[in-house]
DNA sequence: GCGTAGATCGTCT
DNA sequence: GACGATCTACGCT
């Protein structure tokens, strides 16, 4: 692809949010979210999301029409981060969808990165082999410094320190697999519901940044 | 590659 | 007081 076949790279708008949450998971596959901090900026390629369709989902965490201060932002208005603590240690991020007073959301739970691999590294640990560093929703708030301070943020306004991005790359609906969500067990039958989103080939997406790519042809997997 | 156990603390009942 | 939208290390195959 040449530069001038290259389609632009133009910011998520609100409406893309504002849809029914099954549709939003499915089409954040293949975009970019760029998450800008004092030490520099991280950009991923979103590769898998969970769906969460709120209070009739025994999944969710607005299960029942339930209202904490911890779920305050995903009862809120569409294209907000719902950023929680789990297991004490470990953060999620989600994307508000659908609107106001439906507390249902998108959770990001993989990535690869595209841009920031140095400060990527620094967070996450050297050691980290590339596709492990952002391939659950733990590490891929880590690998991006997102933390209960972005709960609440605004993803859609000019200056957002954490945006979603369309550089034209899409995941093909043949790479896409559907699966049940992880971790979800307690849930009954909704533990079983395919809301569970993974592009099983995003290598095979064209490169955007770095030029050539010299990487030896795709072996082993 | 797969399965298991332990860490760890905020949130909800 | 119990549990959780997870991760890592470790042992085994």
């Amino acid at each position: 692809m040449t530069l001038r076949d290259r389609p632009p790279v133009v910011s998520v708008a609100r409406a893309f949010y504002q849809r029914a949450t099954e549709e939003v998971a499915r089409d954040l596959l293949g975009k970019l979210l760029v998450v800008r901090s004092e030490d520099g900026s991280v950009t991923v390629r979103v590769t898998e999301v969970e769906a969460y369709l709120g209070p009739s989902d025994a999944a969710c965490h607005t299960r029942g029409g339930l209202r904490t201060a911890r779920n305050r932002t995903m009862w809120g208005p569409a294209g907000h981060a719902y950023v929680y603590l789990v297991y004490g240690l470990h953060h999620c991020l989600n994307v508000v969808t659908v609107g106001e007073g439906r507390g249902e959301a998108v959770l990001l739970r993989g990535a690869r990165v595209e841009e920031g691999l140095e400060l990527v590294r620094r967070r996450r640990g050297g050691s980290v082999p590339k596709r492990r560093l952002c391939d659950g929703p733990g590490k891929l708030c880590q690998a991006l410094g997102v933390t209960r301070a972005l709960d609440g943020a605004d993803l859609c306004t000019a200056d957002a320190q954490l945006a979603f991005l369309d550089d034209g790359v899409a995941a093909p609906a043949l790479e896409v697999a559907t699966l049940p969500r992880v971790g979800v067990d307690y849930a009954g039958e909704a533990a079983s519901w395919q809301l569970r989103f993974l592009w099983r080939r995003p290598d095979s997406a064209p490169r955007v940044t770095g030029g050539t790519d010299p990487r030896s042809p795709e072996g082993r997997r």
